[in-house]
DNA sequence: AAGTGGTCTAGACCACCTC
DNA sequence: AGGTGGTCTAGACCACTTG
């Protein structure tokens, strides 16, 4: 046994339930280092006379971290530490949200913010009237310093606070208006980098790049934006989870 | 209750875990309209008495069907039908498939295909022994007649037919045996044609390369592939939906 | 042969919503 | 107040791998 029972504390007076306190408690401790990467943890039924839970509950703890990828289980052998943590981050998120749970810290360089008119294309994307306002947001963006992504970003200017309001996070803006997009569809393509976009993310020219195109939504079904981004394709990826066609579809 | 005892059919010899049956039999109510869409199903409790199956096993039924999106659960109401969800390309589905909804013509051109024993990684993400038999398929996949990609996918032996009867669509072989994959996680990468890729996919070494590494799972969470794919990064896009994070676990 | 995860049971109590 | 999902227990048997 690798754990020491000390580490592992419950409380059976905490509303948060057992097995996500076990679940939290082993969390810490693969990240922490405590078991290290392909280390088997010790047995359930180990664990459960070590937390004095039951285990049908233990494993319920297993299984949450399991779909994290944070454990792997083999049956007649044991659990193990996962060779790759991947983070699952499908979730609707921006750039800031994106970079800070990946452990970076996201940072913007202002190309260009205005009020102007829409083209045609993004009048249809964000279906507003060829005449309407829209905010144009470019920026080069930063994790810890470093130039990872051009963003373009269109949207609807009722829908943001004053321009001088903005601040580095659009989708904080967007939340403080309480216009939360909760629906997004994203175009992935893999390009080659033009000499501007070399330029500005200081990679050679012909470099790999992940191009984005997001179109996201409020519930009322409403556009919210319509951005696209590139991405330099040596230090980004993007992780998304699929599931089985649900029905009639 | 809306639900006729009669239509739910376990076999308790069967070698299918019990709440895998009750998952296939509610999806199947739910995909043939015994069960509309908003409507609730039948509490755990009258599930449980209807199927003589514990509650507990009724809950881990719902609970992979809540993972797949089919039901939502409301604490104190009851489990309900999931509203139907529009449903872009980031279904779950293999090359076959994905080509024939972007309406091209799938085809196969064999690089590879032999029984091998896992390296570390594989074993890890198949969680199989080391010593275990898992099947390699290497693959140039091509649409229309154009190679489109190229696809590596390495399987677990027991999850398909033998090597002579599987065909050219990896997922449908799959299904044949009952081994459907329900979830899947993707990780993209743009990134530039190596000299072998550019001359199997007839393209310029250097030019841009989408790869997609996929590791998809069955109902029970068991792992069922881990596929490396480097796409034309001039002839395909990948399509995905992003929703704000739902449900819990 | 011993240990592991995989499955399953028959109960129980709680917080919440309203069938 | 009665029903619902949410949680939890203390056992049990199985198939599998091998600490």
């Amino acid at each position: 046994m690798t754990l020491e029972q000390g580490r592992i504390a419950l409380d059976g007076a905490s509303p948060t339930p057992l097995y996500l306190q076990l679940a939290e408690s082993l969390r810490g401790m693969i990240r922490g280092g405590a078991v290290r990467v392909g280390e088997a943890l010790p047995s359930e039924r180990e664990l459960s006379a070590m937390t004095s839970i039951s285990r049908v509950t233990v494993r319920k703890a297993i299984d949450a971290l399991l779909r994290e990828g944070l454990l792997s289980r083999r049956p007649g052998s044991g659990t193990y530490v996962a060779i790759r943590i991947e983070q699952p981050a499908s979730v609707l998120a921006g750039f800031s949200a994106d970079m800070q749970s990946r452990g970076a810290r996201p940072g913007s360089v202002w190309l260009e913010q205005r009020v102007d008119a829409p083209n045609a294309e993004e009048a249809a994307a964000l279906n507003c009237a060829p005449g309407a306002a829209v905010v144009r947001m470019s920026r080069v963006r930063t994790a810890d310093g470093e130039p990872l992504a051009i963003e373009r970003a269109v949207v609807p200017a009722t829908l943001l606070p004053p321009v001088g309001d903005i601040g580095d996070s659009l989708y904080e803006a967007l939340n403080r208006r309480g216009n939360r997009p909760v629906r997004g569809v994203q175009r992935l393509q893999s390009s080659l980098a033009t000499p501007q976009e070399a330029q500005l993310l200081d990679i050679p020219v012909g470099a790999a790049i992940l191009r984005i195109e997001r179109r996201s939504f409020l519930a009322n079904g409403a556009p919210v934006e319509l951005t696209r981004s590139a991405y330099r394709g040596d230090r980004y990826d993007f992780v998304t989870e699929v599931r089985e066609a649900a029905y009639g579809g």
